[in-house]
DNA sequence: ACACTAGATGAGATTGATTATCAATACAAA
DNA sequence: TTTGTATTGATAATCAATCTCATCTAGTGT
């Protein structure tokens, strides 16, 4: 699979004159990297493992450029991040731009994008009815995918 | 509000003469703070926040402990817990035994209990049309109760 | 009330993920 | 190329949460 497109670019205005841009946009080796590491998995990851996964294949990259790329991909609405059960973060990335939530397997991290609008409109009421405003919500469902289901039962039934 | 009873008593077997009882079933002194702090807040609270509520309020209690009591209670299904936007728990006080999640302030912390059945069979529903088993699910509603959008905002229109 | 024993406590060390430092480096515009 | 900065990276610093282990104590039987 070959890296998805993602622009590094944002608006900014001509007024310094050597000024290459804002903060956040430069092209680098390392951040397309991340990016390639990313569109090579269909699960999530932690910031660590996918570190050492570019260690091991062959690319220099230090651990706090990799949080660095991952956050700022995550600001821009590129990558998915959610928790697993120890808190930790767990990158992956995500199509469009709509919003949805996961299915992620606990074995092996393989994800499904999932979305229903009859549950957002829930989350939404629900705020609604109490008071509450500027609602959000997460929703994220955990499994065991068929295959690791498989893989991990014993071979007699 | 008074304590809410919570009995930290275990099934046990007789086997042993002297033997109090299991691990996680001994009332002391520093598990009824905790929960007495538990029952007394109304909203989710943070380890560190109730460690620091103790000791302002006289209770000797380290925090290591208010930790384990915490970990035994929510074990024990007497507290939920859920992470907040940095990934840290945050614990509170829960009544029944039914399945039910949280619409959370986060600015105070007010917790509204809701549950919906619809929302269940939802995620359940994902689950089984992808082939995954175990299936399990966190939803959590965040968002600004009435009385904190009010003092929020500015007193001019 | 007394003794006993395993569970419980707590101060501090430790882990583990994530972020901050800051000098050296590498984009990108001119 | 030159130049101005954003970026990088090795490492220190944070911070929540857990582990260590010597000491304490609740709970039981006598």
């Amino acid at each position: 699979m070959k890296a998805q497109w993602h622009s590094w670019a944002v608006t900014r205005d001509a007024t310094g004159a050597a000024t290459p841009g804002p903060v956040g946009t430069r092209d680098t080796r390392q951040r397309r990297a991340v990016l390639e590491v990313l569109d090579g998995e269909d699960g999530f990851r932690s910031a660590q493992a996918i570190h050492a996964t570019l260690r091991e294949a062959g690319v220099k990259i230090g651990l706090a450029t990799v949080y660095r790329s991952l956050n700022s991909l995550s600001d821009a609405g590129s990558v998915d991040v959610l928790r697993d059960g120890a808190g930790e973060q767990l990158f992956r990335r995500c199509g469009g731009g709509s919003h949805h939530h996961h299915l992620v397997c606990r074995a092996c991290g393989t994800t499904v994008e999932v979305e229903s609008d009859s549950v957002e409109s829930w989350a939404a009421r629900v705020g609604r009815e109490h008071g509450f405003s500027e609602v959000q919500h997460t929703i994220e469902v955990f499994g065991t995918c068929e295959a690791c289901t498989r893989s991990a039962a014993p071979p007699e039934g």
